[in-house]
DNA sequence: AATTAGTACCTTGCAAAACAAAGTACATGA
DNA sequence: TCATGTACTTTGTTTTGCAAGGTACTAATT
């Protein structure tokens, strides 16, 4: 179980580096609040709760990558909608290329070294 | 410049997240000790301090996942050098699969969602 | 009118881990 | 014996994910 549990814990730390990644790129295709970005990431199989969503959409738009409006819900209370900006969209690219270097490091461990 | 920091920030935090794996996949190949491993990760452009090294082999090697015995150096003090066990070897398979998930997951996001 | 259920947002306390920086120790050559 | 290079370790700080608990608004039910 002890490995199944590390290999838990290090499946935790990869999805921390990327997760600031997943949410400028799904905020750059439209705009959200954050229980749909969580289904939407639950879909694409990268598992975030609540406390760790909301302080980091908060981290975000104190940076200027985000900014929200509220909007009225069908149902229940005021959702608050995130927009990217374009300090965040410039951000993103600069996490585009982060990403891929990652992926090539790796990629050179694995085949070259 | 806020940009470029905070890109830096989350290009340690994906880094974070993938040393361990990382480490396993080297020393899956050969036998290494710190600063050797410090050199072929920037190698591949993966930087890494001794401070951050130091402790997480010995966080692997009391989770099982390595073992180290002395070696003479030609020229300095002895070398911690590590190897990789079958424990070891079982969890780098494990986490061959968490990055893949995750890579996966990305490129869901980017192209699917 | 009060209660319940559903939805949404936020905060607190804890634990893990990267990193900078400083410290210890051994070997070798001047 | 002192300086230099190599190697290993530790300490303190900071960041951040996460579990758990809290607040608040809406609508339906009693």
């Amino acid at each position: 179980m002890e490995i199944i549990n590390n290999v838990e814990n290090v499946k935790s730390q990869m999805r921390k580096g990327v997760l600031e990644y997943c949410i400028l790129s799904i905020l750059a295709k439209k705009d959200s609040y954050a229980p749909a970005l969580i289904a939407e990431l639950k879909q694409a199989k990268m598992i975030v709760v609540e406390g760790t969503l909301y302080p980091l959409l908060i981290r975000q738009k104190n940076q200027g990558f985000l900014t929200y409006r509220w909007e009225e819900s069908p149902q229940g209370p005021p959702r608050k909608y995130y927009t990217i900006t374009e300090k965040g969209r410039a951000a993103l690219q600069e996490m585009d290329q982060a990403w891929q270097d990652v992926v090539n490091s790796i990629q050179y461990i694995k085949n070259e070294l």
